[in-house]
RNA sequence: GGGCCGUUAGCUCAGUCGGUAGAGCAACAGACUUUUAAUCUGUGGGUCGUUGGUUCGACUCCAACACGGCUCACCA
């Protein structure tokens, strides 16, 4: 244990409340109780017996009503020889009555005056209404299931400070019954796309996450070391290189939802390890994923809305009947930002444009970068609605497919809802000496200080060679599209425990 | 990384002009067999984020640092 750790042991032990807690542990033990025995079985879920029973208005069928349920007291309210506990379980709430006579006073001294808030109970016992109409479980055995030390927040304000609600979910999940909400509706989120998927063909897929080389984005890696083989490897900042060798060897449908890892800045909107959708499909076009980006989304705001098109998020409403516009990067600047749509293939004019929307043209940056800068200066904010932004440049495309009429355009598209990027997709680049090329630009660009340009991967140039078929690829930030779904401000509300600095360090 | 704001009891928060800290809930002792944030009586609980500085005297003013929030930059 390092010190600090034992100082912050120390510390706690000095809180009179553990403190307390402890010596009602200790006296526990002392009579013979077990205060963390497994063995209890509750045979209904709290939710069920309420949703069961409470339209029961005839008190003597309720008496008849036997059941088992298991909980975590929240709430306690002593008369003395009678005392009400408010239990939560997984399913919900509900309030349950132990009175001396019932139990043994023995039983109700020794032992149930000893049940704190926090502490988790088995009871069984019959129903009953209470004098307000409550529908209450009136105890006729109770066991102490687990014995908490340590208090949990206020019952009335809860947990509010925002570093300890990231840092102690667990304690958030207790006591804030809209964040269990949010984590049960993402889990339900990414449900829906899976199946959504899997009903259409799509394999679910598992690939490393550990790289010799980083690829399939432009972004820092994390490293680390395999001591056994004495080689560095990468966190994988996306998964793209191996979803696609396996459209090589012949899946023809596949996806992944899993974790991607970024070396860089944390923010409202980026943790360092994010979820990612992706999935590639052969003998389809940026086009055709359009199309199935349209109806996946719709589904899933269907899935969260019970049937609606529409969500709030930060106080707008968007609305995600399809079809959704679908721009390429000059329109949308002329329609957002002002752009003259005749000049937009004149360089001169790009760094006009780039400077009156408060950018500075960087040092070698060719047209296409200029025109992606100027439209996420420009246009990319003001993109509520969802809105599909075709044809980007090849320069700042490194794994896209060329069109066949424009050379120096990719076949991509990128999604924005509500100013974010949401989704990024395009037709596969599949000729390997062009991948290639795209590599060795890549890597003259690293070598000019660019540390978040691609390495040459070989062996994925390799796979190219024997032949990927014309195939299309996607991948969606789960991450914000919760957000958006959940209307979540920031990224640690839809991340169980984002990343923070650690706490108590020297 | 920059800017702004915050950090006081287990939790939620007050704290005046610089004179060594308060409330509610929680805890502890007690009363109470139908409460709903139960109520009532009494009691205890603080390295005021940390370290320095100014001052006769600092929760209060100043600086640095730590952690967090918002925001800008980078990114998805």
């Amino acid at each position: 244990m390092s010190d600090w750790k034992k100082l912050m042991t120390d510390a706690e032990e000095d809180n009179p409340q553990i403190a307390a807690r402890k010596v009602k542990l200790a006296a526990l033990r002392q009579a013979g109780i077990n205060p963390y025995p497994n063995g209890f079985r509750p045979a209904w879920s709290l939710a069920r017996i309420f949703h069961d029973h409470d339209p029961v208005t005839d008190a003597a069928a309720l008496e008849q009503v036997h059941v088992s349920a298991a909980g975590r007291v929240m709430l306690l309210r002593s008369f003395g020889k009678l005392t009400f506990a408010t239990l939560q379980d997984a399913s919900g709430r509900l309030q349950i009555a132990v009175q001396r006579d019932t139990v043994g006073a023995e039983f109700y001294n020794e032992v149930f005056r000893k049940v704190e808030v926090g502490d988790h109970l088995g009871v069984e016992g019959h129903l009953f209404r209470t004098r307000t109409n409550e529908l209450t479980l009136r105890a006729t055995r109770v066991r102490l299931l687990t014995k908490s030390v340590r208090p949990l927040p206020e019952k009335f304000h809860g947990l509010e400070d925002r570093e300890t609600r990231y840092r102690r979910r667990y304690v958030d999940l207790i006591v804030n019954p809209e964040v269990r909400e949010l984590f049960r509706l993402r889990s339900r989120i990414i449900r829906h796309i899976r199946g959504f998927l899997e009903d259409r063909g799509y394999l679910e897929v598992e690939t490393p996450m550990m790289h010799p080389i980083p690829g399939g984005a432009t972004a820092r890696p994390f490293v680390t070391h395999h001591n056994a083989l004495g080689v560095d490897l990468y966190l994988r900042v996306a998964p793209e290189l191996y979803l696609k060798r396996l459209i090589v060897g012949g899946f023809e449908r596949v996806f992944e939802i899993n974790r991607n890892f970024r070396n860089e800045g944390l923010s409202v909107r980026h943790n360092p390890e994010f979820t990612m959708l992706e999935f590639y499909q052969a003998y389809a076009d940026y086009h055709d994923l359009m199309d199935l980006t349209e109806e996946l989304l719709a589904g899933v705001v269907r899935e969260v809305t019970g049937g609606g098109a529409r969500v709030i998020h930060q106080g707008r409403e968007i609305d995600f009947t399809p079809p959704w516009p679908r721009l390429t990067l000059a329109e949308a600047l002329v329609r957002h930002a002002g752009a003259d749509a005749q000049r937009m293939t004149e360089r001169a004019y790009l760094e006009e444009l780039l400077r009156r929307l408060g950018g500075e043209p960087r040092a070698g940056a060719d047209a296409g970068a200029l025109l992606l800068e100027a439209f996420e200066l420009g246009a990319e904010a003001r993109l509520i609605q969802p809105t599909f932004i075709m044809d980007y440049p090849v320069s700042v495309s490194p794994l896209s497919r060329r069109s066949d009429s424009r050379p120096e355009v990719a076949e991509r598209f990128e999604l924005f809802i509500g100013g974010w990027e949401v989704a990024n997709a395009f037709s596969e680049l599949n000729d390997p000496a062009d991948q290639a090329a795209r590599f060795r630009g890549q890597v003259a660009a690293k070598a000019a200080g660019d540390d978040e340009a691609m390495h040459f991967d070989a062996d994925y140039i390799r796979a190219l060679e024997y032949g990927m078929p014309p195939t299309a690829g996607e991948g969606i930030g789960i991450d914000r599209l919760v957000m958006l779904l959940t209307d979540a401000a920031a990224i640690r509300d839809v991340l169980l425990f984002p990343q923070m600095r650690p706490e108590g360090g020297e």
